[in-house]
DNA sequence: TCGAAAGTCTCGATCATCGAGAGATTAGGT
DNA sequence: ACCTAATCTCTCGATGATCGAGACTTTCGA
C-alpha cells in the first residue's frame, strides 16, 4: 500500500468527522430556532422516529432513547409539554405508562427541517449510479461497524 | 427513478445519521472512562486538533471551538486542569492571552482512543480499490456540502 | 389477596453555562 | 510618549439541565 493510499483513507476517515459534526449542526440549528436544547432535540427525533415506525414512546422508553434518568424525562417532558410540542396521556392499557404524543405543529416543523434535508440529500444522490450507491452503502455499513465496535468494545491493554 | 432507487438512497441517508450517532457515542464512551462531559472531549479534540497542524490554541479560540463564551471557557479550563489534562501558560508574545498545553498523558490517552479508531478504519477501508474509494469521497464530500447549507441557511418559506 | 416489580413523579443537590462587569495588556492615533 | 479604545481572561451571581433517593400508583405473580 503506498503513502497515497494512506493518506487517501486518512482523509475519508476525516470526512466522516466532518461530516457528523455538521449533521450535529443540523440539529443545533433546529434547537436554536425553536429555544430548545439539543436534548429535546434528541427527544423529539426518537419520537418522530418512533411515530415513522407506528409506535407511541412511553416516558420510560424515551429516556432509554436519549439516556437520561426518569426524573430528567419529567424534567423534559415538562419542557417540551409547556411549549405545546407535545402532551401527556395515561396509557389505557397500563395505567403507570406515559405515553407521548408529538403535537402537530412539531411534527410538521420537524419534517420541515429534517425532512427537507432528507429530500436535498436524495437529490444528490441521483448523481450516482446504482453500483456507486451500492459501494457507498456497503462502505457506510463497514465503517459504522468498525465505530460501533470502538464504541462498545473495552480499551485494549498493551 | 424507481421506487427502489428512493428507497436505497432514503436507506444512505439513514446510514449516514446513524453513523454520526456511533461516532458520537466514540466520544461519549472516551468522556465515560476519563470522567469527563462532552464538552471537556470537544475541547481536548479541538486542542489535539490544533496539535497536529502544529497550533497552540488560547483560551479564546478553544471557546470558539467549542462555542462557549469565555466565562464557561475558563470554567472548563479549570475543571481540565484540575485533572491534569492540560495546563495554562501565559503567552509571552501578547500577555493577555492564555495558551492550553495539553498534557503528555491526555495526549496520548486521546491518540489512543481515537488513533485507535482512526486505525481500524484505515484498516477496513483497504477492502476498496482507489476507485471506490474516490466514489466514496466524492459521496461524503457532496452529501456534507448538503448538510452544511442545511445547517446554515434559513428556513425555505413556502 | 398480598407482596414485589414497574412506571412516573417530587424534592433537593450538583454542575455546566451564561451575562455583566472587573482587571490586565496591547494597539492605534496623535 | 501619551491616552483611549479594543482585546483577553477571569470573577461573581443566576439559571437551567441532570441526577439520586424516595414516594406514589398500578400491574404482575405466587
Amino acid at each position: 500500500m503506498s503513502e497515497d493510499d494512506e493518506r487517501a483513507r486518512r482523509e475519508l476517515a476525516l470526512l466522516l468527522r466532518r461530516l457528523t459534526v455538521e449533521l450535529d449542526a443540523v440539529g443545533q440549528r433546529f434547537a436554536q430556532r425553536h429555544g430548545l436544547n439539543r436534548t429535546d432535540v434528541r427527544a423529539l427525533v426518537a419520537i418522530m422516529d418512533a411515530a415513522r415506525r407506528g409506535e407511541e414512546l412511553t416516558a420510560g422508553r424515551l429516556g432509554e432513547a436519549v439516556e437520561l434518568r426518569s426524573a430528567s424525562v419529567t424534567a423534559l417532558v415538562d419542557r417540551l409539554e409547556k411549549v405545546g410540542h407535545l402532551r401527556r396521556a395515561r396509557d389505557a392499557e397500563d395505567r403507570r405508562r406515559v405515553v407521548l404524543q408529538m403535537s402537530d405543529s412539531a411534527m410538521a416543523a420537524g419534517a420541515e427541517h429534517f425532512g427537507g434535508l432528507a429530500r436535498d440529500l436524495s437529490a444528490a444522490m441521483e448523481g450516482y449510479t446504482p453500483d456507486e450507491l451500492a459501494v457507498v452503502r456497503r462502505f457506510l455499513v463497514e465503517m459504522t461497524d468498525v465505530i460501533v465496535a470502538h464504541a462498545r468494545t473495552p480499551e485494549p491493554q498493551e
